[in-house]
DNA sequence: TTGTAAGCGTTATCAA
DNA sequence: TTGATAACGCTTACAA
């Protein structure tokens, strides 16, 4: 005769075989809401309790399934986020920074990388909402209608929203803005050459078509220039190694008077192959060519002549991104942006 | 008088918010399982109640929950990484590949930075965990014994685990691994100086204490020299800036007959700073002083005199480490591990 | 081809 | 201070 109360079969359905809180309850001789409570909020549980909950977490080696915790509270400890690309040292700088300071506060990083498309950012960004992060960072202020329709809705729901590398508070974006302005930056560096006397200046752009950044940099270098009444032209880097593409928009630069006297660089490896080609060429830097760059990299300090550049925050953006949602997360309110400094370094090569 | 089967007053604990399978259900006029159906076999689904599936999706805007679907089918499309340093760009670039590779395979990213810490790795690799992650990856083949006993336990528990950017099958660890023998790389830098006639040798260590792989490669370097009869000392650079480190270093050589005449050094930013302070010393490379070194960064290619190194296939160890996973995933099988291949890349400053 | 029922491992709510 | 119960949103197994 069976037991009124026999035990089913055999589980239907079996886990992934690891301790569970059931399991961890049984060993300590509690009921499972009990252990749950000692892991939130120790205190509660009574001391004798705690102990022997203590014990039977070591024995069974329990560790807490997230998915599970978040299903039944409804939080979420991740933060999305979409990079351009991550072998890019700024980017790579930035993400460390946001690493870090998310670990710090006891969250966790899910990453995607866009390649600079708006169509796979929209896509990425469609996946990993389907983890309900507690937050989304993406990088700069320019999406897809979509993605931008994603990030939105989020942000009406409450998840802080965070656009990094750009800060333009007077477009009035839904979205907090962790960066600066590249116009600032372009103007700046038209400023910079300016100044130096030159009035024949080129831009050359970045060849990758959605470098948003650089586009704007490159618009407001030449809309500063022309204000000065000086004269500008943007050239498009191609694609693929940017050394070579910086020595072979060097030859498209014209020559005699078409040719410019400084050239402002989407970025610091662009500058260098001009730098290189204008040296293989016998042209001198910076007496017959002024170069200047954009992202401060190793590399530059250590060119002869010293690359002159300009310096973006990057590992202060991913820190204060991680600091805004951090706190954003705590008061339950929208994050807020901030504008980080970037820093103009004249070295050698734009000396009068 | 109540009916019996009054609905609830009100639901006890509201979801997020978003749109639920039973909503888009109830909008298509059928029930969720039919919808979940059609989201992963379209193909099952009559095309009459696809087509209002189709129409209900898109009018409640439907993101699926991922960490529902996980709990209930206990398969997960997550992937950690335990990365030491995302600033590195030997890293950035590995993880750019691994992202890139996952990507492509519907798979998602979940990424801490260990700091080069092992207990940090331990501490992330337990938080990780908890994710119940379909792989993971970590870098190098040095852990703590708590890591080494989580990650043999999920190994067992049939989660494929690679080890990033070493390769030691002689040592039959349990874990695949996809990278290259770092005792090799050390052996071949010290043939490479010492087929340039070279037998005062030097190795510019990390000062990173817990950079193994950097150190191995030192011990393989000194031992290879001593075999040959040479002389080696090891070095070890400051933390900090490593341009810095390398100049420092460098005025630490000794002087005279106890001067080095080549040096390999754990990375190419440390090599470029001992490179210029020779410089600045007035002693000329590679005549008087030989430098190599490790990584294959930008800068290398520019220097004058342009520094000899090691490349590391730092991309294709993460396009390699996503394929083995997806491979692995889909077989149900252990991860296999596999070699990739380096190249030493001799250029000025090492020439005899 | 579609539906019913049960369960994944956790937490919120309410009761004791 | 602890427990019982009902979710969270989805998928599996089985039935129709």
């Amino acid at each position: 005769m069976k037991s009124p109360a026999a035990p089913p079969a055999r589980r239907a359905r079996p886990g992934h075989g690891r301790a569970t809180l059931s399991d961890v309850a049984a060993v300590a001789e509690v009921t499972k809401i009990t252990v749950s409570r000692y892991l939130r909020e120790p205190a509660v549980v009574a001391e004798a309790t705690a102990e022997r909950i203590r014990a039977a977490l070591a024995e069974t080696g329990y560790v807490p399934n997230r998915q599970a915790g978040q299903l039944a509270s409804g939080r979420s400890r991740i933060v999305a986020a979409l990079i351009p690309n991550l072998a890019h040292s700024i980017f790579g700088e930035t993400v460390q920074g946001l690493s870090v300071g998310l670990q710090a506060a006891g969250m966790e990083l899910l990453l995607a990388s866009t390649g600079y498309s708006p169509e796979r950012e929209e896509e990425q960004l469609r996946t990993v909402l389907g983890w309900a992060p507690a937050a989304i960072v993406v990088t700069g202020r320019h999406h897809s209608d979509g993605a931008r329709r994603l990030l939105a809705d989020a942000h009406a729901a409450g998840t802080p929203v965070i656009e990094m590398w750009d800060h333009h508070p007077e477009e009035r974006t839904p979205f907090a803005q962790v960066g600066f302005d590249h116009g600032q930056v372009g103007r700046a560096m038209a400023r910079h050459l300016l100044d130096a006397g030159h009035r024949r200046l080129a831009y050359l752009d970045s060849g990758v078509a959605t470098d948003f950044r650089a586009h704007e940099r490159g618009a407001a270098f030449v809309a500063e220039v022309r204000r000065a009444r000086g004269h500008a032209s943007v050239l498009t880097a191609a694609t693929g190694d940017p050394f070579d593409a910086g020595r072979q928009a060097y030859d498209r630069l014209g020559a005699g008077d078409a040719m410019p006297s400084a050239i402002a660089c989407a970025n610091d490896h662009i500058a260098c192959g001009v730098l290189m080609q204008a040296r293989s060429r016998g042209v001198v830097v910076p007496r017959q060519l002024a170069l200047l760059g954009f992202g401060d990299f190793p590399i530059g300090r250590q060119l002869e002549p010293a690359l002159s550049t300009v310096r973006p925050p990057s590992h202060a953006i991913g820190e204060a991104t991680a600091q805004a949602l951090v706190t954003a997360l705590a008061a339950g309110a929208p994050a807020r942006g901030s504008a980080l400094a970037w820093q103009l370094i004249a070295r050698a090569s734009t000396a009068r």
